[in-house]
DNA sequence: CCAATAGTGTCTGTGAGACAGTATGCT
DNA sequence: AGCATACTGTCTCACAGACACTATTGG
């Protein structure tokens, strides 16, 4: 047996039964909104990545430590948004199919107590992070052969409830957007126009009218204009902006209006 | 030892353990905001209606019954808020005083099996009602002696982090505000302007415009008018006024705008 | 008459949205 | 020059907010 899932075996005392914490983490990429999955050793299985919660962890600081795990990221924004307690959410269709779990385990990646462990009812609060994809190197746990982005467009089937989990993420994202640190969090540090538009667009899912953007965003003057981006395209090269954070954040608690 | 507490107890192994429901069922009446709260037998300690939750029941079920449990009504407008999961929230300064706890075991009001069983860490899930206050008569449950409405400006000190968890619904109600069927769940079918617009000011702690906010909210076209109220008062009589309810909740839909 | 509250009207500033016009970088 | 995209300006409409005016009820 593996040596991890050996020492891992032995901690699930430590864990509150019955509980659970999975992470939405979000990034943006080539115009795309796109959340971290893991994908199950040997299975075409996919999942949100998750954890139990040691039962001296705060529910918070559980989320943290598997949002540092699969990230190495420490401070990012991190919010908890929804709890899913249905009965049957837990229902795990791959893991019930014999075949599967027998194989797993024959190949030393289940333990018929992790298994066990595993099929039990489970309540779940969700967190979402948003995170800047290009500073990552994700990590797969030690369940999974590969922890990848995904478009949000473009999604597999995951396990269990986790696609009603990620559109709870994505809802409470559109709603919250205008209390949000998106830029900053999900973009680099210097980026242009049209990228923070773009990325606008992608979360409200409508085009934005260019001209208005621009004077809406410079309005609320939270940006620091830098030097242009020579581009090597055929047109006018556009300027580079930052955010003053300190403004930035003031700016947010009222709410920064968007329903545009 | 009362009956009742003892199928209490025999149920205990039928609920999930350490997980639990918090209800903070909002009021309005007197031009002020209420939360309905139980008053332990024996003590001066006030708590929000919780409970747990059946092993095969789904979370929000568990909260529903807590509602028809302390108020008789069904179909309220009943929604999660957030889950409060620090490991300290669930140190109970009140039952950790052994006198208190001795005395009520001393009274058959707790058991030692019942009294170790909340003494666990429990993970709690917040949902909050709103309910027309003149249409319910709440009941004490078995452990409580009273259940009472209290205004939110005047909240005795309450148990746990119960104190929180208000304030964090509160919280939650001004932002929801403009998607909640605010008017229609707390205030009776008929109701002057007047009373529509001081429930506002309660939620949002702010003065608004008395005549800007007569003509924002008729001309949102969701308020049928019917005939004057006499009140007996040496003024104007107002007209009074009920939900169109079929186009509130296509308004809510989309958020009535109410930032003002 | 007056006091008190209800209901309506008016004015101003701001800002969203549509769209046009100018600027710039490269071929 | 011509193309593509960036940036800026202008116009209109709607609405929030301040505030004034009229209407009604009862003392």
């Amino acid at each position: 047996m593996d040596d991890f899932l050996q020492k891992f075996e032995q901690r699930l005392k430590d864990y509150i039964p019955g509980n659970s914490v999975d992470c939405v983490i979000f990034g943006y990429q080539n115009q795309r909104l796109k959340v971290l999955l893991l994908k199950w050793k040997q299975t075409d299985v996919w999942a949100l990545p998750g954890g139990f919660i040691f039962k001296d962890e705060h529910l918070e600081d559980a989320a943290q430590r598997v949002l540092i795990e699969r990230t190495g990221l420490k401070s990012v924004y991190l919010k908890q948004f929804y709890t899913f307690g249905n009965t049957q959410r837990s229902t795990n269709a791959e893991l019930a199919t014999t075949a599967l779990s027998e194989q797993l385990m024959a190949n030393g990646i289940l333990t018929k107590e992790l298994l066990e462990w595993l099929q039990n009812r489970f309540i779940t609060t969700g967190y979402f992070a948003l995170v800047d994809i290009d500073h990552i190197k994700p990590q797969p746990d030690a369940f999974s052969d590969s922890c990848e982005w995904q478009s949000i467009d473009e999604l597999p089937s995951l396990i269990l409830d986790h696609n009603k989990i990620i559109a709870k993420a994505l809802e409470f994202l559109k709603v919250q957007l205008n209390y949000l640190p998106i830029g900053q969090s999900l973009l680099p540090k210097k980026f242009t126009m049209q990228d923070l538009r773009r990325l606008y667009e992608v979360i409200l899912r409508k085009p934005l009218d260019r001209g208005n953007f621009q004077r809406k965003i410079l309005k609320l003057d939270f940006l620091v204009r830098h030097e242009k981006q020579m581009t090597g395209a055929a047109n006018k090269a556009p300027y580079l902006y930052s955010f003053d954070k300190r403004k930035y954040e003031v700016l947010l608690k009222e709410g920064i209006g968007f329903s545009s």
